[in-house]
DNA sequence: CAGACGTGGTA
DNA sequence: TTACCAAGTCT
């Protein structure tokens, strides 16, 4: 389906893409994987450190089954939402006990395992395996939102209407859709940010919908909320902190000391239990699990 | 389906 | 300084 947008856009993915290790010709679907999950709601420049430190500890998802989950939760550091460590870690059990230590090729495949929905199945299946697939993360559905829709930005929920535009978009040759979306993707990223849009930069501006009507400003919903200091988020991280850093299991006054409202932080220490992001010994001092 | 789930950088 | 934002998923 050619659209005016598909040329403009391959030709500048092709003179400004970014050198990621996740894009070189060497880089396995494994690794692909590992960094979409680490890429959700993560910035890249934060990500870039710990993927290449996974990926050269763990070269296979048999090499990280191999490995207690608390070891994948140590290694996560501080990407934040440390549940995709523990997902990951499950998606690599899987991989070795039903995919024979490969990582699936096929969306369904991809979207049976654990901490991988809708946007990471077709991810990987587009980015590692080159397959035909509509790829719609924050930075797509904005930068269609302005391209189409003449929106400032998208819904706050994706709706079928986005997704069918997105296929409608997609060049019917699977390699060359596959370049498309992660260029549509890049020029999210790079160009047609969510704050300060540099649109002098951008290659489809005069065919820009929300550029043509001048760039009105959003005027739907607050975007956010959601303050941070004091949640049960920020106990918990500091609680995990405390155990990833230290080498072994930790007395339970290592933990009380960095938070300081009790009833707190005991919830949050039996959220992380249950999540198995913590485990409890019979003998009173709790570790990452092993 | 709205809210939970970490962390750090930027305007 | 506060608030938003960064390749989402799960319940």
């Amino acid at each position: 389906m050619n659209s005016t947008y598909t040329d403009p856009i391959l030709d500048w993915y092709a003179a400004n893409a970014r050198d990621l290790p996740w894009r070189a010709p060497d880089a396995t679907p494994w690794g692909v994987l590992i960094s979409e999950i680490m890429l959700q709601q993560t910035p890249v420049v934060r990500v870039l450190p710990v993927w290449r430190a996974w990926t050269e500890r763990w070269p296979t998802p048999a090499a990280l089954a191999a490995e207690p989950s608390g070891e994948a939760v140590r290694a996560w550091g501080r990407l934040g939402y440390p549940r995709r460590a523990l997902r990951l870690h499950e998606s690599a059990r899987a991989i070795t006990d039903r995919h024979g230590g490969e990582v699936p090729s096929s969306h369904a495949d991809l979207l049976a395992l654990p901490g991988i929905g809708s946007y990471t199945a077709a991810a990987v299946a587009s980015f590692a395996f080159r397959q035909r697939h509509a790829v719609l993360d924050t930075n797509v559905r904005r930068v269609l939102a302005r391209l189409v829709s003449g929106e400032e930005y998208p819904p706050k929920a994706q709706t079928k209407a986005e997704v069918a535009l997105a296929e409608g978009l997609l060049p019917l040759d699977p390699p060359t859709a596959a370049r498309w979306a992660v260029a549509v993707m890049e020029l999210g990223a790079l160009v047609c940010t969510a704050r300060t849009p540099r649109c002098v930069d951008c290659p489809v501006l005069a065919q820009c919908t929300w550029h043509l009507k001048g760039r009105p400003a959003y005027d739907g919903p607050p975007r956010r909320g959601q303050t941070y200091t004091g949640t049960d988020r920020q106990c918990r991280g500091r609680l995990l902190a405390v155990l990833r850093d230290a080498d072994g299991p930790v007395e339970k006054p290592a933990l009380d000391v960095v938070w300081s409202d009790a009833p707190q932080r005991e919830r949050a220490l039996d959220a992380l239990i249950a999540d198995g992001l913590v485990d409890p010994l019979d003998d009173g001092r709790y570790t990452l699990p092993t």
